[in-house]
DNA sequence: CAGCCGATTTCACCTGTTTTTCATCGCCCC
DNA sequence: GGGGCGATGAAAAACAGGTGAAATCGGCTG
């Protein structure tokens, strides 16, 4: 459900604007102000972004010309332009270049967001996430995990951080995710890189489980990262 | 994957953390604050640097002038520009004078990370190396060594210095390899001069693959250097 | 608008691991 | 036997990651 987000726009009171709001829908966004900054981190390694609203102009590299590039390094995510142009023209032009759709300014935040769900919703390659693993299901919707136990079904709320971690360890179950990788994928890149946030958030997660009764599902594995492992199963 | 990394920057602070985050990634770097103090180290055969990042302003010898110098002595290593100027010019001027790509400050940590990231796939001379040989294959990205014996796989992980030292000698089997080169190029260059660190790591090294049941694939030989052979192989 | 509350991040400290240093040893050669 | 090298084990230093408490943030309520 939460996406990870990469917002291009030079206009820094819009962007800024843009982000909180994206943000407080769950999803993590990074912003920069430049086309070719832009795309470096869209084709970068760093995140694998799910989404990019991209404004038409930018210095270093136009809005359409990014989408192209984009399409043209075999890119799918959903590409959202915006601009302050509403001719047809325009936005003909703006979808041959690959983008998905095309929003004019000025435009209301409501309506940025269901734009963002409708991409979300139509890609091919998007499918409601199966987060179940084992006796361990997660629902996104209400934020509720549910864990079955020799002594009946326990449900679990959880809050929004530890949604995002627990429904990227059920998505991964069994692998060792590197701390490095939760980071990237979980939180933006204006970190201060030498905080503990990824331990901090991984020891909540393993209270709040601990605290209903279940034991050390996520597992350290010392210098190489965490794995979830759905075999342990601790019932109080 | 680890690079050997020359920066030079005269902000102490900016520095300093740049090497730190950059260390963590398991590269090797040297700092100098001084133009021309890196133009030496550079050109020099001190290290053979496979990155350079290279502030605008610099006492001694300008950013784009260094990059000039390196360019024209037949340098083909990539460049980093890092400026505090955002405008086109100046990122045409960076790029003119032969620098790879160009970082606007201040910038996210992160991001540096993905732009050397890319800088090093991008380079030409770049190969994902095949650290394979006999029965031996690493795996730089888990980090662990998987040996094949009679017994079967023995799959054995290494700490981040071993690894470098491993991937050294999966690279360049059968030579025979000087301490001093192990030295200057696993090593950075604040080092004091009558330490045996190599001599220590290649030991832990030994060790490392000892306690899994394999005899000394790692022969000294003596005043020359050390030679990794695949042919020696003892099992337990 | 103040104060509260839960969520999240930061901080200082602690622990176990990795890396370096140090002092010493053994080997080969003269 | 002594000098040069590298090996060795122990100890020290540096480091990564875990922990609880405290600070911060943002929304919510009275």
């Amino acid at each position: 459900m939460p996406l990870r987000i990469l917002l291009v726009d030079d206009e820094r009171e819009l962007a800024g604007a843009v982000q909180t709001v994206l943000q407080r829908q769950g999803h993590v966004v990074d912003h920069c102000a430049d086309g070719l900054a832009g795309w470096t981190l869209l084709s970068g390694e760093l995140a694998r972004y799910e989404l990019a609203i991209v404004d038409w102009m930018l210095p270093g590299l136009s809005g359409p010309e990014l989408c192209r590039r984009a399409r043209s390094a075999g890119l799918a995510l959903p590409l959202l332009l915006l601009t302050a142009r509403a001719g047809t023209a325009d936005r003909v032009e703006g979808l041959d270049a690959g983008a998905d759709d095309y929003l004019s300014k000025p435009f209301a935040m409501e309506e940025l967001l269901a734009r963002v769900r409708a991409l979300q919703r139509r890609q091919p390659s998007y499918r409601e996430p199966e987060l179940e693993v084992g006796p361990y299901r997660f629902d996104p919707q209400s934020g509720q995990l549910q864990v079955s136990t020799s002594a009946g079904v326990v449900t679990i709320p959880l809050a929004g951080k530890e949604q995002q971690l627990m429904a990227y360890f059920l998505a991964h179950p069994e692998r060792i995710i590197p701390g490095s990788e939760l980071r990237s994928q979980l939180w933006d890149l204006h970190q201060d890189p030498v905080s503990n946030v990824v331990a901090a958030q991984v020891r909540l997660l393993r209270r709040r489980l601990a605290v209903h009764g279940l034991a050390c599902l996520i597992e350290t594995v010392p210098s190489r990262g965490y794995r979830f492992s759905s075999m342990v199963l601790g019932a109080s």
